[in-house]
DNA sequence: CATGAATGTGAACACGTGTACACTTTAGGT
DNA sequence: ACCTAAAGTGTACACGTGTTCACATTCATG
């Protein structure tokens, strides 16, 4: 939620609360894309109707379509790395970790519903440049990811590539799991069992890590 | 590709060539959704005029878009799970499996590019009908696995239920791998490298097998 | 051959769409 | 208090849309 100006002395010149409407614009895109196929489905007017503005006022905020789901994109990834960053799990055990980052991950998810259900729903039916930008912010989290192996003793044997293959494994299992989670009815308990499987996948996949082998690069 | 009649003798009375049109749709809207960002973001019309066929005509066999969709879903799946029947994967050891499976499974994504990505756009950005109807096929496909998984003696100590959680990660693993594998430009040989990543990524997973332990159901 | 169902066709409809334009209102910096 | 750029508004246009309907064609089967 917390949408601060981006950069609060770049406001050009009279711009008052240059916000509102542009707000209103963005959380009704996320509300209409959660509750139909997808982003390229619904249309400029409908998004501007839901949000209680005029269609013509969109231009004011945004050049198009396309640069609002940008706009969308950016927000989720900015939010969660800044979550990734905060949790600080460098400074844990590996024990607990993994339950840890779990419930953390799952509780982000859930609070921030629309916005993540917009992110997945676009990964790989949105435009070329939505595709890419999400793509990229993947690509940042699983290297932010393998540096923070890197740290541990249990993974002083594993190469630089493979700790990049490994983080990569990871992610994905993180990834199926919030897609999961967003799938389920909201006030339905049944994504304790989601967790626990995650947490398992995890689990297996550390446990190789202890009998894997590098080669040197 | 092979579109046989789906039942030959449910051929309702006087039906010609009960197809020519209907595989012109089908393969038209292969064509637009792999250019575009998704299905829902193509017309009926622009389909048809892909096709060749007047707009009216699509109603002569489908009826509506929604409908196309399913069967391009059913066509994916069907043709997947008799590629995956007659791989006949437990008769092998588990030795080369691996590599052996990746290679067969990255041949025929690219062999059904058109139907794969169709697939992997819709799996999240589809309608509900879709959605679930790719989900479904994707459980069946991990039952599958978790069956094959269950013949090897490598896999005696783990339970019924750890046998899905280890299945559910490999399938997972592997949708990730044609997901990427379509991203790439086709003509690159750059997708060997996913494919000695994903390779690497489940020789992790069958590693962390072993020292699993399984509680008791 | 004749029949009738499956298939193909073109005109027409009411409607939602993106966007341009000229205009009014708002509110912060001077 | 003024000025000015940002934000908001209503009208208008050309166009693509899904779907209907009545009609023409095809062709396996009786």
């Amino acid at each position: 939620m917390s949408r601060d100006a981006n950069k609060p002395s770049s406001r050009p010149r009279g711009a008052p609360r240059r916000g509102e409407a542009r707000e209103a614009l963005m959380q009704a895109a996320l509300e209409l894309v959660a509750s139909e196929a997808n982003f390229s489905a619904i249309s400029l007017r409908r998004i501007a109707r839901q949000a209680g503005v005029v269609p013509t006022a969109f231009y004011r905020h945004f050049e198009d379509l396309d640069a609002l789901g940008l706009t969308l994109i950016e927000d989720t990834f900015r939010s969660l790395r800044a979550i990734l960053r905060d949790a600080a799990l460098s400074s844990m055990p590996l024990k607990g970790l993994v339950r840890y980052s779990v419930e953390l991950f799952a509780h982000y998810v859930r609070d921030n519903q629309l916005l993540f259900q917009f992110v997945v729903k676009e990964r790989f039916a949105g435009t070329v440049a939505m595709r890419e930008a999400i793509h990229n912010e993947i690509v940042l989290v699983t290297n932010a990811l393998a540096a923070d192996l890197a740290r541990f003793d249990e993974f002083s044997h594993i190469s630089q590539n493979d700790l990049r293959v490994i983080s990569d494994l990871v992610v994905n299992t993180v990834i199926t799991l919030s897609e999961r989670i967003l799938d389920v009815d909201p006030d339905n308990a049944e994504d304790d069992a989601l967790m626990l499987r995650a947490e398992k996948q995890l689990r297996l996949i550390f446990m190789g890590v202890g009998r894997w082998e590098s080669q040197p690069d």
